[in-house]
DNA sequence: CTGATATAGTTAGCAAGGCTAATTAAAATG
DNA sequence: CATTTTAATTAGCCTTGCTAACTATATCAG
């Protein structure tokens, strides 16, 4: 190990901790049968509503051609609808349909119970500490100058 | 939105904090010219010295043949020596090269500084809570009963 | 000691999800 | 109204997951 300063340090575990977090919570979304990049997407639209193929892909940090895969895949099973823009009609307006809003639901419950679960397990004052640290690391983290 | 209750609620938070933190430091990553599967594999090795695919693999999380492939990348590239195992002769040791050290500590140097350049924005005791998290968050997400 | 079984790793082949380049169709612009 | 820009798709590549089936070696039971 080369000697690392004491914030390069806090880098480095946060990095760590949150790589494990997700490892774990991973496999209960598993459980949704829907492989993650699809759930991610539908989620956008549950819950950002809906919008055109390029803001969805941007929103996911994706590129188009890849996003239109994703849809496809999601509206063959029913979980979204595609119509084109009146509007402008090179475009399409993705949304979720009923199916797709309960699917994904049923998901965010699940994984939210299971981190819930864990997260119970500790003291009120624990917990206020983990509340303090998403501030803190979102305003770290948050578009700059 | 349905009700959660304010547990879940910082569960849900938590999950998604943590999913654009690591989204943000994955660019970095990209840098080190190596896929992710490929650079998490070569950290094990780095980290955790010589050890055999199985172990790798079981580390790693996934299954044999994936880490095989991974291996076989790595080993094409330079990165790791693979040779048999003298005392089971169906078994190989895998190990970092110098090569595959040095790539490696490139890479989460970079990584570790940009986390820590935003890390430094903070307050000292913006960090001091981040570092109280994690060591709750790790308590709760500790293997249990 | 030897035949059966177990174990380590690889190979083959499938699916998901990332990308770029090229294409199509519609809109906007000069 | 011809040109350029934009939205989306298609084609084709790579990486990374998986299971099933195989090879080679080690272990164990009789």
């Amino acid at each position: 190990m080369s000697k690392l300063t004491k914030i390069e340090e806090l880098a480095d575990r946060l990095h760590s901790t949150a790589i494990h977090l997700l490892r774990q919570v991973r496999v209960q979304d598993a459980a949704s049968g829907l492989a993650p990049a699809r759930l991610s997407a539908l989620s956008v639209l549950v819950f950002g509503g809906a919008m055109s193929l390029n803001e969805l892909a941007r929103t996911e940090q994706v590129r188009p051609p890849t996003m239109s895969r994703i849809v496809d895949a999601l509206e063959s099973e029913g979980l979204i609808r595609r119509t084109v823009n009146r509007q402008d009609r090179r475009a399409v307006v993705l949304e979720a349909t009923k199916k797709g809003t309960a699917i994904l639901w049923q998901g965010r419950k699940r994984r939210v119970k299971f981190l819930a679960k864990h997260l119970s397990r500790l003291t009120e004052e624990e917990r206020k500490k983990i509340e303090d640290a998403i501030k803190a690391i979102q305003k770290a983290m948050a578009r700059q100058s």
